[in-house]
DNA sequence: GTGGTCTAGACCACT
DNA sequence: GTGGTCTAGACCACC
């Protein structure tokens, strides 16, 4: 779980975002546990307060579910993964084009740049 | 100019970024003049204050350059224009292709999604 | 018996609430036998400690009586039923009479309001 | 804004339920300015956070909108007070009658409960 | 001054 | 030990 202390996006959203990522990576699954919020926020060296307002948060957005007093949940529904995946995705593409338009950047180009930075990257990585 | 009041990210850096991308448009050019900040501030509903922090942050990364009793002007630089769109763009593009790689989107299935996504855009819009 | 393990009410009210239904509703009788806090826990799937604190409770309003090595008994008064019964219409009565003067809705509207849902529901259900 | 700090219903949203009566009895109106959280604590003795979440749920539920630096204002939403009105008193409704049918109590007598309650309230208030 | 986030630490109900 | 609420007080961005 990776947080930005400088981002100004609080870091209660971005745990919100990394769970999501988690499920969309396949690497949590429907009907898992996830840590007590004080566990949590020992691994995460930030305060149990901060991680319970995300995963109220996640409760609201229908991510996980509770059980008082055995812990929180991711939710087992079975389209849960795909849909958030999908949701996340179509978000960040939705963005991006909206950014790139922003500037002025034609459709080709954005699709050429895309291209060129993502075989780059392919390398890199 | 578009201002989301409710995102995270300070206004003054909305605003910012705002000013950059009507250059890479083409919508502002090198020389030009950019209203007052009092006339800014009226015009966006914004405070005064907050108009001038803008400013400032645009003075300090080169961006525009103060004359005194003429007002404020966007730097005539002649490479200023491609500078500043390929930083955003790359940016941008780097920021999608994280975002992607992070939700554990590979690389064919990330260009079919913006694919489909710009050519339905495009269509709308 | 129907918990809600969400309700801001603590599960052993909810469990003494249940019980006192059952009795006005004519399911459980003067003199009748309820479970131990054991198998109680096992049916709701809820801590023994919970239903003990319950059973407890019951015990201090007078509800219920303990033989040792026996079990719990619902109290063999003969006015019990009544007693509970009308002591709980009467406080939802009044709890609902607030609740409508709070929200400003004047006495005939409280009136239409409950005929219209009370027979909508008859036929629903 | 009357709280009851023994209630197991939490402050925050005690305070949530009077906004909504308020707006309900046509106390508070659409575009009404609402106490900053600051203020509101000293009135109502209780932590400025516990207003402050309160304020958060209510903005959630699209009962108030806020702007940054002006303060809290009930939504400009001309259908809001009905509909809140209407939400509130079907759910106290409702409520009541599964409370009376968990009595086992008849629709008939459920009337007359009411109505001699109802009545004979208006007299002593 | 106003809302928003965060830390720190207490108390409670339930497992 | 787990989640939920509350208090107390700090810092920040914006008006």
């Amino acid at each position: 779980m990776q947080l930005n202390f400088n981002s100004p996006k609080p870091i209660y959203m971005q745990m919100v975002d990394e769970v999501k990522k988690a499920l969309a990576r396949g690497e949590l699954l429907p009907g898992d546990k996830i840590p007590s919020h004080k566990e949590r926020a020992q691994i995460s060296k930030i305060n149990p307060n901060t991680v319970q307002r995300a995963y109220q948060e996640m409760e609201r957005e229908g991510l996980t579910e509770t059980l008082r007093g055995q812990g929180t949940f991711i939710r087992n529904d079975p389209d849960l993964l795909v849909h958030i995946r999908t949701e996340m995705a179509q978000a960040a593409v939705q963005q991006f084009i909206e950014e790139m338009q922003g500037l002025g950047i034609e459709s080709a180009e954005v699709e050429r740049m895309l291209r060129s930075q993502l075989y780059q990257e392919k390398k890199e990585g």
